[in-house]
DNA sequence: ATTATCTATAGATCTATAGATAATGC
DNA sequence: ATTATCTATAGATCTATAGATAATGC
């Protein structure tokens, strides 16, 4: 998904940066964006939507100048951060609708959401501003329908239970995906507690359910989670 | 639990504030010590722990002195806010206590603990930097020896499936209880989660689970709810 | 008399921008 | 030549405290 003809830097998880409308064009320039966008999601994952915009400059190691050059105001950058997630969320549609039943599809649906909303914690904070500054952009609304529809024909047959619907779903995914603000310990997890959470979603009747998948953390292992995040902070703050 | 000598402002929750280690004892003193705890649990909700002190303060109607003067420093603040959620938790530990069936036990332990966490956005935030000031001070920790034994006792008696175990429940409600940070509406629903959680946690040979209760959010209370926090965030902003 | 609050203020940090300087790509 | 970055700076807001003023309770 990276542009071949764009090296991204060292150490640097290859940004899918879509260049959409506009992208600055010297590759200097491009460099920086891209570089303000990870501190910024630093940033936001650690201190919420209200991060310092000198910070998220500084920790990119360049000038504030260029911080309000590619994002006039700190809610467009806010907006270009959830667009820029967003496109990555639309890339799951694909592998939802080659699901070979109407289950397997939910299933598909609700991993790739919260595995999305793990791996970035600045979401959570982007999302609810998001939800303010446009109460219709929802992440998720372009499936709506199309989710709909499924949570009715898993309901036909049998597999997904009666008493639930498609916002339902919504909303267990998002407190999944919660998990990702909690320290890496913790987001680790989720696959299990998801799985939890469809066991109670299928129908009592329907086919046993699968083992969970990793194991569980215990306190050994909790422990050491805190006092990551410990370190981190206490580096972070340095 | 309100002290009966002392008047609680109008309008205001009737805070059960411990007045435990050398409180402020002037009659005033105690009233602006009890507003900035509400003003701090607001702003804390809305903006996590970093939060402007001065604007506590002025919310609050005090001036900055005087939340310094109680509150030393922002992680002293952050620590008195913990304890007085913790004193409301640890007397749920009677309850669970009380409960007929070790399954029974540990729903009104999720149960609880979950509604503890959603009937105050200001938790999240707080919990985690707690976690960073001091990595021992976990909210249940006193609960753990009590919940290990009861997850042995419900695999035992056939009620909770065999894979998980305590630190599974704890993460699971910590999850649920995420759903105050996203909006009254979504709060309300928590109930509902959990119970799909719970029917996650069952033993699958178990008795035939409870309707859920509620009922879902659709998409009209969806955007009533978006455009509540919006209405909200603008007052706040004024 | 004691205890607490308030006003005022120093110094740091933040947002936002103007004007001078440097890097790119044709 | 064009495009972008950087330095410097104005004005606002923040943290933290000192010193003057006001309210309580014995």
């Amino acid at each position: 998904m990276t542009s071949p003809t764009r090296k991204p830097q060292d150490g640097v998880p290859a940004l899918s940066v879509a260049e959409k409308n506009a992208p600055p064009r010297r590759r200097d320039a491009r460099l920086n964006r891209d570089r303000l966008i990870i501190s910024a999601r630093a940033l936001i994952a650690q201190h919420g939507v209200d991060a310092s915009l000198e910070e998220i400059a500084r920790q990119a190691e360049v000038g504030v100048a260029t911080l309000y050059r590619n994002f006039t105001t700190r809610d467009d950058l806010v907006r270009n951060l959830y667009d820029l997630a967003l496109a990555e969320l639309h890339a799951v549609r694909g592998e939802i609708e080659t699901a070979p039943t109407p289950w397997d599809a939910l299933v598909v649906y609700t991993e790739r959401v919260a595995e999305w909303l793990v791996a970035d914690p600045s979401l959570p904070p982007i999302l609810r501003r998001m939800a303010q500054l446009d109460p219709s952009a929802r992440p998720a609304a372009e499936f709506d329908g199309f989710i709909a529809s499924l949570v009715a024909r898993a309901k036909k047959d049998g597999t997904l239970r009666r008493d639930v619907d498609a916002v339902d779903l919504a909303v267990l995914v998002t407190m999944v995906g919660s998990l990702g603000s909690l320290g890496d310990g913790f987001a680790g997890q989720w696959r299990r507690q998801l799985s939890i959470v469809l066991d109670g979603l299928r129908a009592a009747d329907a086919p046993r359910r699968p083992r969970l998948p990793g194991r569980p953390l215990n306190l050994k292992d909790y422990q050491a989670t805190v006092h990551g995040l410990t370190r981190r902070a206490a580096r972070a703050a340095r």
